[in-house]
RNA sequence: GGCCCGUUCGUCUAGAUGGCCCAGGACGCUAGGUUUUCAUCCUAGAAAUCAGGGGUUCGAAUCCCCUACGGGCUACCA
């Protein structure tokens, strides 16, 4: 590449970005920084159908919370703005001309209806009906009519497209960056609409125009744009601009997890795992979907997740910041073949970063928890408790249920440890047990422990029932980190409390 | 149907120029150890006849062909 690279993210605002887009909007970064080179978020919104009001807006602040940063792009402005196509619309129909006078396309008066029925037709004869250079011969377009027709219909305002004049007998030669190359005949392509009857041009022509003016030199997309490759490259070569035409890096999908097919926004949280980088109300259906941020995922490690669903450093390292990701990546190294998220590895990547956080940042996050219970600790407290619990949470918003019983005496008691360890002596051995801990300082809890335990042992009793048996009172589960840590903690009062209801309770 | 892309453990994948691969790692799973418990942690293990079939070759997951299967596209949507 002798000049700069500079490349594009190009959605639709036709809805909240999905993880597929992300990771899509993530690779052109990455791709971006590691050369130096300028990533654009430039706003597809050609189908004004399909508009959905703050989906513009939900993208850039969900890809702003993940740390993917623009150069240049609708919000940030930059010198080949505007960067919304519906801001850009004037200077379309201009290309689109060009390619009519110099005979690469032509006006087409079907009607979306005449269309219709034509497929239909087709179908009942199981054909298939395409509009291509051989269907266009025997459809009302600029080819067929009159001259004096056509200037009438324009003249007279008739609602017309304008159709890309496919070429008949050549073959189109792409090299893509992932799959190298691929060689595909026009006979089988279509004539493609360029320009739609409402005055806006649709996504092949307003992309190709918007890729040479904003100099982008690679276009990395999503699989499904494969297809229509051939088109574009076809529309460089009508346009001249073959030259400075970008490369070409068509990403693997991401599929649905469960049976077949790409990952799609439909999906929602269907699968058990949010599709989408952040929260989404629908506007329309007031629907609530799921996102990451939400379900308490670290950004690095939505990043780490969806930098590995189809690419790897070949190396064996799987902890990567955005910088490391920015030093290894290589477009060669992304894989060919469509990836499925697996929810178990993602919240592993979570806990992995959970784990690299702080006591004090942990507390801190924890503290907003608390609040939200109506719980005020202190926080040296809340620290203490963080270190305690957690290497046993994947999120941050697993920590109250690993430490519940620090804040709040437990009002259940499981079942299954009931049934295992109480037994009729129990409540005989607990009580003991409260004078115990009545005649032992409990700010430390190494003197409780070897009271507790010269109990049992002297007692020749089993060690596993009466200790469980303690937790269960006062966790409410056998589970939890030392016991006699919690006992300092919680206190002595609240421990004698905990274990004298736990006793009424449990009984036999 | 047509066109195009793909196919290594359940999942993500390693595997430049064919031999070091009777295929490696990670997640998950199983077992054992540690622990008063659960989790963590440690150790071990199961798990892909490299989609199948033909070639080429002394030798193929790696090259070629065919088949199957999966996927994408096939709109005046992107």
């Amino acid at each position: 590449m002798d000049n700069k690279v500079r490349v594009r993210f190009a959605p639709s605002p036709t809805g909240p970005l999905h993880i597929g887009g992300v990771r899509t909007a993530l690779y052109n970064y990455l791709f971006a920084k590691k050369h130096g080179g300028s990533m654009i978020l430039r706003i597809e919104d050609t189908d004004q159908g399909r508009f959905v009001p703050g989906a513009e807006e939900y993208i850039i602040d969900s890809l702003t919370w993940l740390g993917i940063k623009f150069d240049e792009g609708v919000h940030v402005g930059g010198p080949y703005g505007p960067y919304r196509q519906s801001d850009r619309k004037s200077m379309y129909m201009a290309y689109c001309d060009e390619l009519v006078n110099s005979n690469w396309a032509y006006f087409a008066f079907d009607t979306a209806e005449d269309l219709e029925t034509l497929r239909k037709q087709y179908e009942a004869e199981k054909k298939s009906f395409q509009y291509d250079c051989i269907t266009r011969n025997n459809l009302r377009n600029s080819l067929t009519l009159p001259q004096e027709e056509v200037q009438k219909l324009l003249a007279d305002g008739s609602p017309y497209v304008i159709r890309f004049k496919m070429p008949a007998h050549e073959e189109v030669h792409i090299n893509d960056l992932i799959r190298g190359h691929v060689v595909v005949k026009t006979d089988t392509l279509d004539d493609k609409v360029l320009f739609k009857s409402d005055g806006m041009p649709t996504y092949h022509l307003a992309n190709i125009v918007d890729d040479h003016l904003m100099e982008i030199t690679h276009v990395i997309r999503g699989e499904e744009w494969l297809p229509s490759a051939p088109l574009h490259v076809m529309l460089y070569k009508a346009f001249g601009w073959e030259d400075t035409m970008p490369k070409f890096a068509h990403l693997p999908l991401l599929l649905k997890p469960d049976g077949n097919g790409k990952l799609s926004k439909r999906d929602g949280d269907r699968l058990g795992f949010p599709v989408f980088p952040t929260q989404w109300t629908d506007p329309k259906t007031g629907e609530v979907s799921s996102g990451y941020r939400e379900s308490g995922y670290y950004t690095e490690a939505v990043i780490n997740i969806l930098a590995f669903l189809g690419w790897n450093p070949g190396t064996e390292q799987e902890l990567f910041s955005m910088n490391e990701l920015i030093e290894a990546f290589t477009i060669e190294r992304i894989s060919k073949s469509g990836a499925k998220f697996d929810l178990e590895k993602a919240k592993w990547f979570n806990q992995q970063y959970l784990r690299k956080e702080s006591n004090e940042e942990l507390a801190t996050s924890f503290q907003e928890i608390l609040q939200s219970k109506g719980i005020s600790a202190e926080h040296e407290k809340v620290v203490h408790i963080i270190e305690l619990v957690k290497e046993r949470v994947n999120f941050v918003n697993e920590l109250w249920e690993q430490s519940k019983f620090f804040f709040e005496a437990p009002l259940t008691y499981d079942e299954q440890v009931i049934k295992k360890r109480w037994k009729e002596d129990t409540s005989v051995h607990l009580k003991s047990i409260i004078e115990i801990i009545n005649n032992t300082i409990t700010h430390q809890h190494e003197p409780l422990h070897d009271n507790v335990v010269s109990y049992i042992t002297d007692n020749s009793l089993n060690m596993g029932q009466i200790m469980n048996c303690l937790r269960l009172v006062i966790v409410g589960a056998g589970m939890g980190p030392d016991l006699f840590t919690i006992i300092e903690l919680i206190g002595k009062d609240e421990t004698i409390k905990r274990i004298t209801k736990g006793i009424e309770t449990i009984k036999n």
